[in-house]
DNA sequence: CTGTTAGCGCTTTCAG
DNA sequence: CTGAAAGCGCTAACAG
């Protein structure tokens, strides 16, 4: 019913190996016999079939993409990257598969049969799952290509990318700092998660570096959510009133410590000013539009699906770190003078 | 040297078509054979090559998420539906696999090539593309089951999904009435987009029936951005200087207002009520909370999947639509007194 | 340059 | 209940 190479032979009566190689520009095809092939795909309306193709090459264009399984507001990363990432591969032939984990069920050994069951050419992690998740330790074993994403894995086959977190809650800190403030506040996202360590340490280094001592109830953990950020803000203020700024983990907590901040009737950035990390694209339509670390998503996306067709064709891995910048909005008042 | 069928027969001295019939719980498979297969399979970590199946059965388990190319920013919908599509799907073995159309390239038969060359089963065509796009077109001679969220189209194997879009801007525009605002502006979407036309209607029916007169230029067009919505805003205002609250076809436009409105000292209910449409999740941490009719989201996935499945086994397919609802927040001010 | 042949891994008759 | 054999659509090795 669907038609295959062979009726393309048929009708131009000729051998499906010859079609094969025409259709596919093999070495050694007549040019005349290849038009009158294409011609006859063409007209025929053939389609390859990718299943047949992979089942003999024991090889497809497929990359799957891993991602722990969550609802999306708890992934805006992975959104702002998909696209990129989608596009890019498919500029090299390939197609994307979207498979979710639930990182608390996870098994060893699943990812790998993921892989071998779709023949998958590669994968590419996506940030999410904690740091000493058991999906990592199967990617140092796999052995087929892998990109992940903020974690370091070791391994033939896998390249990873990060953001330089260290670098970006460094920037921010900075930059609160020199517009005039010394108590400074850290609402930090939940500590089993690398980034979040990586984001104290930069906050921590930029205090130092000023001679800023940091108390310890200057910091607060919570859970990256806009409700979370609001609880912690409030508790926050009330273990160290004499804050005058809060950095937050992530701009969730950003806005929801905003949020809550206003209707206890703080005015944002004049009773307290705030600074959020990723650079989701609604801060900037906040009120105030926040002043926040940006993740380059695309650069990020797009260096994913490079990393990973480099590892595929050259058998190339690297570990590429990705700076964060400091977008400057208005969520930050200058208390000097 | 990836494990095999074959491998399975060799260990268990048993013909291939057993071990076949074995693994896919086929009749008339003596109990302790089966035994044998499934632990040799499970002892020599057999995995099954889905290419091979689909090969021989014409058929996989493959559901393409046909989604138009662009960035995250432009498409919350489909990323909120996809971790429940996604989830739905695999519930019943499917797998679900991304293609993004450039809309503006977009040529007559390119979905069905594509679901011809992976043997698609199905797919869903995510909301986006124009109201008159090709595609559409395409489907209506699909002989493949299909999906549309936000469109209706006529024929055989396709299901469409549709958030009531008239009922939930009349909603919005109700309670802005009952709030006391009979001076409404609108901040619409391109009208090249069939939800703009429908929310419009829903906007207009709620003010006729409510005896108020719609003033031509109390509607404006914009493009569902947040700058859009901040420029749009602007001249609104402009023309209609009298206006107490403005009704904003996305959320994203009525951020973009809220902050703009902001920036020139507008206070926000105080000066001007805003409603906004989508239900975005961040609306909850807005400054002020943003009142917004809400998708639902996760049931407009599960949906999709579940009438996508419907087909598939049973043939049946059906319109569906799903009401918004009015999120109440800080947004609106009640005028009356 | 083109045809022949074999086989990827699996399912599905059809026999036994 | 199990085996034998054919074939899905394609590619690759080897002849010619």
């Amino acid at each position: 019913m669907n038609i295959s190479i062979k009726d393309i032979a048929r009708h131009c009566n000729l051998n499906p190996s010859t079609v094969s190689r025409a259709l596919n520009n093999k070495y050694g095809v007549k040019p005349e016999t290849k038009k009158r092939v294409m011609d006859a795909a063409r007209e025929l309306g053939y389609v390859p079939s990718l299943s047949a193709r992979e089942l003999v090459k024991q090889e497809g264009n497929l990359i799957g993409i891993i991602i722990p399984e969550s609802d999306a507001e708890a992934q805006p990363a992975f959104f702002a990257m998909l696209p990129y990432i989608n596009k890019k591969l498919s500029a090299y032939g390939m197609e994307t598969i979207i498979y979710a984990f639930d990182p608390y069920r996870y098994i060893n050994g699943e990812l790998n049969k993921l892989i071998q069951k779709r023949r998958l050419r590669g994968c590419i992690i996506m940030p999410g799952f904690m740091k000493e998740h058991k999906i990592y330790e199967d990617i140092r074993d796999l052995n087929t290509p892998s990109v992940v994403m903020e974690v370091t894995v070791q391994s033939e086959l896998c390249s990873s990318i990060h953001t330089d977190e260290v670098y970006g809650a460094y920037q921010a800190t900075k930059h609160l700092i020199s517009n005039g403030h010394s108590r400074i506040g850290f609402i930090n996202g939940p500590e089993y998660i690398q980034i979040c360590e990586e984001r104290r340490e930069g906050f921590e280094k930029a205090l130092h570096e000023s001679g800023i001592l940091i108390k310890s109830h200057d910091i607060i953990y919570s859970d990256f959510s806009g409700n979370g950020g609001g609880a912690a803000v409030l508790s926050l203020l009330d273990q160290a009133p004499d804050l005058t700024a809060v950095f937050c983990a992530n701009d969730l907590m950003a806005m929801g410590a905003v949020s809550t901040l206003a209707e206890h009737g703080y005015c944002i950035p004049r009773d307290l000013s705030i600074v959020g990390f990723d650079g989701m694209f609604i801060g900037a339509y906040y009120n105030p539009p926040l002043t926040t670390v940006q993740n380059d998503d695309v650069k990020l996306g797009l260096q994913a699906a490079e990393s990973l067709i480099r590892i595929i064709e050259e058998k190339h891995t690297s570990q590429e770190w990705i700076k964060p910048e400091l977008i400057i909005r208005k969520s930050v008042q200058n208390i000097l003078s």
